[in-house]
RNA sequence: CGGGGUGUGGCGCAGCCUGGUAGCGCGUACCGUUCGGGACGGUAAGGUCGGAGGUUCGAACCCUCUCACCCCGACCA
């Protein structure tokens, strides 16, 4: 590995200005500070700086995925289309996965994620439970077509990913090794100094039963984590129970009332000085796969509830739901901005808070009206109750009675029981003890190591720059040279020569350049630590050590390799 | 895909409304003076104004089409 580089000769195109189009933190300083160039959208060159942090972090990963039994290995980028076609995903992936033909007019495509392929081979190779349970993990490229990359790093279209796959002969093997992953994650993030959260999570298009989501907290992550203030429950809040107390009023006969105009559940609830809580806010969906594709639900949640499409989707057993069209809410016999509960044509989903609720407003389904007096239990015909409101800040926690508080998160990385959903159309078979053939159940383990660089950036920075732990800084050391005199040029390179030939990893700056502009560099890119070397020190035989925006001291020429060894090593063991 | 926006030298921008010599700051090259926290003076290089078509005597500017990129929503490591 490239351990010492002369500033000169190295590639650091540093900016001055951060390029209009970036937004985040990590996707400015990235940029600024010489990591990366963008290619296309989604698409990033990783110039030297960041291949090393990136080396770095991968080191960490394998390290610890190494010591948790996992074993490396490297698939293919591009996947033969039969296999996505026999795991049923060829339809279900959908656009993201990018498909092209061969000069054969072989269908192939980009690999988004591996189970397939993974699957196949060891499909090939499994006969006997002796051989299980086994772990596999690569770190690899993925391309995912997103629909809108963004903040750089953060979210491409081609990043870095580390995906591991376990196979076991039975659930507990599995149970067990899902427990293993987490902890082996858990070590991963605490090695990387992160403020981070395991939470539990929906298992997406992947599939599968039980998941956690690993969240980097961030001000700019594109998640919502729900999180209990009494417990260690927290989830994202695409999954994320919680209770709040239903808001209801005394019951009361139905009244038809005039409301002209009026739709918004915010203007309803103000034209008729009601609580905003009083009122049903029925949202239409068209539901996306599974057995009611193509149906019109309605759905109920309290008037300062959301609907939570992802639960929807689930409870529907639908791959996705999407806001009904105005026709197909009047195919279901409602009126765009005046739906209600009531005689409607198709299913109606209620959310559990409503259960029991009285004395409630809602649309009419008549043109210009709503409903006052509405009883849940007297006055639909036959909802269906089920969890669909989205956890709000506030909520009670369902375990522990505590308050649930949000924060936003990045998703850094997810473990996955996946249970049978590949093993099964793959056909991963052996034989188990009692001579049987069995399907073997997997576990799926993913971290994205190219937005982990994004997440720990966005963690460690201040207004000069990257701020790296000392553990995954592209180097270690940057040595400045003050001046152009022969007696700093000679006394830099000695210390340069004898810190590389130490092993540590150093940038030495010796480029004709005033002193701010090497200073500013320096904290830009962030080195941790800095040796500066000048006529000024030098004349009394020294020279300035120090950590990054911290005072630097000054310490004779004849110490300085030891010193700085020793504040590595002492800071190394620290963390 | 729907909604919004932007394309002018490497980066950040002005000019466009009201057509007539393409400009500013930073950066880059060279010379000189500087040299412990993004120096100063001088000289210079670098742009088919995203692309195509149209209107016009004349288009960065007006019109049409197109491409790319960014932001807001659905996706996910």
């Amino acid at each position: 590995m490239l351990a010492a580089m002369r500033y000169s000769r190295s590639f650091i195109p540093t900016l001055r200005d951060a390029p209009a189009d970036a937004e985040v933190t990590s996707h400015k300083l990235l940029l600024r500070a010489g990591y990366i160039r963008r290619v296309t959208s989604g698409v990033y060159d990783y110039l030297p700086l960041a291949l090393l942090v990136l080396r770095k972090i991968e080191a960490v990963i394998r390290d610890e995925m190494n010591r948790a039994g996992a074993q490396e290995l490297l698939m293919p980028m591009v996947q033969p289309g039969e296999l996505w076609e026999k795991s049923e995903r060829m339809e279900k992936y959908g656009p993201e996965l990018l498909r092209f033909k061969d000069r054969h007019s072989h269908e192939s495509c980009l690999g988004p994620t591996h189970e397939e392929v993974i699957c196949d081979l060891v499909s090939r190779e499994l006969r006997s439970y002796k051989q299980l349970p086994m772990n596999l993990y690569q770190i690899q490229n993925k391309f995912r077509d997103e629909i809108r990359p963004r903040f750089g790093l953060m979210r491409g279209r081609e990043f870095v990913m580390k995906d591991a796959y376990s196979f076991h002969a039975d659930e507990e093997s599995l149970a067990a090794e899902y427990k293993n992953m987490f902890e082996a994650y858990t070590r991963i993030f605490t090695r990387f100094g992160l403020k981070f959260r395991p939470v539990e999570a929906d298992t997406g298009s992947i599939g599968g039963s039980d998941s956690h989501e690993f969240h980097v907290l961030a001000e700019s992550g594109e998640d919502l984590i729900a999180h209990c203030s009494g417990c260690d429950y927290a989830a994202n809040v695409e999954k994320a129970v919680s209770v709040r107390a239903s808001t209801s009023c005394e019951q009361a006969a139905l009244n038809m009332v005039e409301t002209p105009g009026v739709t918004s559940v915010e203007d309803v609830a103000d034209f008729l000085s009601v609580d905003i809580g009083l009122l049903v806010k029925t949202l239409v969906y068209r539901v996306n796969g599974g057995e009611h594709d193509g149906a019109i639900v309605a759905t109920c949640v309290a008037g300062d509830d959301q609907v939570q499409e992802i639960k929807l989707a689930h409870v529907l057993g639908a791959d996705s739901v999407e806001m009904a069209s105005d026709d197909d809410i009047a195919s279901i016999g409602g009126i765009t901005g005046f739906v209600g509960p009531q005689q409607l044509s198709g299913r109606v989903l209620v959310d559990m808070r409503l259960q029991g609720a009285t004395g409630l407003v809602a649309g009419a389904n008549q043109p210009d009206t709503h409903v006052t007096g509405l009883d849940i239990t007297r006055d639909i015909a036959e909802p269906e109750f089920a969890d669909l409101r989205e956890t709000r800040a506030g909520d009670v926690c369902e375990r522990c009675g505590g308050m649930i508080e949000l924060s936003r998160g990045i998703e850094v990385g997810q473990v996955f029981a996946l249970g049978t959903r590949y093993t099964e159309p793959m056909e991963v078979i052996f034989q188990n003890q009692q001579g049987k053939r069995s399907v073997a159940t997997m576990g799926c383990y993913g971290i994205g190591v190219s937005r982990l660089m994004a997440a720990i950036v966005e963690q460690c920075n201040d207004e000069a720059g990257i701020n790296w732990p000392l553990a995954l800084a592209p180097f270690q050391v940057g040595l400045i040279s003050m001046g152009r005199s022969d007696a700093v040029r000679d006394t830099s390179e000695t210390i340069y020569r004898q810190l590389a030939d130490a092993g540590i990893e150093i940038l030495w700056d010796e480029r004709n350049e005033r002193p701010g502009v090497k200073f500013k560099d320096f904290e830009l890119i962030g080195l941790p630590f800095q040796i500066v070397i000048g006529d000024r020190g030098l004349k009394d035989g020294e020279v300035e050590i120090g950590w990054r925006q911290q005072q630097r001291k000054t310490v004779a020429v004849a110490d300085v390799v030891n010193i700085v060894l020793t504040e590595l090593h002492a800071t190394e063991a620290n963390s």
